[in-house]
DNA sequence: CCATAATACATAGCCAAGCTATGTATTATC
DNA sequence: GATAATACATAGCTTGGCTATGTATTATGG
């Protein structure tokens, strides 16, 4: 646990981080505020339904039905993590399972109609309590969120990234 | 819970809602996509020590010494949990609590230096980890992004924007 | 073709981080 | 100086993470 000198910008590392310096202090802000924004959304909306939830049907909708395992790696979530969320949404009547006759082990998750439209509904809401803090936003920087969520969204997805540390093992 | 019927874009809402449809759909999706961010960080650094740790040292970072109200309204959290969260710090001997002189209720939470630096590292760790992620980005999509991150922590922070529901009462 | 290994999910049990409701000390107010 | 308001702490609950492990199914090697 080092501490002490830390002005700023960091000048010894190997090689080729001169160049990826301002990405890396980028990501760092991007996680934190992207966290904060998580919060505030929450607070805001104060639903106590849980953005795990929400989260999780998103990425259903996004990409169509796919098993349990699969739904966790796209989440970025352990496979148990994910089973609980999968029961919750399934006793909601928000999922369901439908077997896959080539694997008895597995079954597809798919969304629900009712699924789809508490999200919408969710989405909603949160447009909704959301629109005062970016009320003055200039066409401009509206568009650069835009053009930043597409960006975001594709990086965060898994077909094109690196697996990397926590999922494997 | 209605359901059915939602193609795409919703027609039907008060006026001036057509103006700021694209802007709800944005915060919708922007808020999904931070979440999943969020996850994706955890998740690849694989790190014990919470996201809200972090947060609440960047904030404190941020805006310098503040009391813990003050503070748990900023991470748009409830003082209790802010509490929690500093309890946790305190013992870590990351943060100190300042007395205030003229008000023993209160004292005022300020970053120690170790918590500086966990903070600086931890963010280090979070560069290395989703570098990858974030490889074969354009000039052009980093500038995007760096613009992005300004607005957001901008309106995330409080006294630009509206206080509004979960905060009050 | 059967035993073993690998896979897909479920279960159990833990902890962190949210929340509401309430308590306790201090400060402000009438 | 009593009452109200404020600032934080405590108690107790829920959710959403995690690891470790169990159970059923599928794949594989001799």
């Amino acid at each position: 646990m080092y501490y002490g000198a830390m002005t700023e910008t960091l000048d010894i590392q190997a090689p080729d981080a001169v160049a990826s310096a301002p990405l890396h202090s980028l990501l760092g802000d991007l996680i934190t505020t992207a966290h904060r924004l998580t919060r505030l959304a929450a607070h805001e909306t104060n639903r106590t339904e849980s953005p795990a939830t929400w989260r999780t049907l998103s990425v259903l909708q996004a990409h169509g039905p796919m098993r349990l395992g699969e739904l966790a790696r796209q989440s970025r979530v352990t496979q148990p993590t994910m089973t609980k969320i999968v029961r919750g949404l399934d006793e909601l009547n928000w999922i369901k399972r439908i077997a896959d006759s080539d694997d008895a082990r597995a079954s597809l998750i798919a969304s629900m109609p009712r699924g789809e439209a508490a999200l919408a509904e969710w989405r909603e809401t949160l447009g909704t309590a959301l629109v005062p803090f970016f009320d003055g936003l200039t066409d401009d920087e509206q568009d650069t969120l835009r053009r930043a969520v597409d960006i975001l969204r594709d990086r965060a997805d898994l077909r094109s990234s690196a697996p990397s540390a926590g999922a494997a093992k």
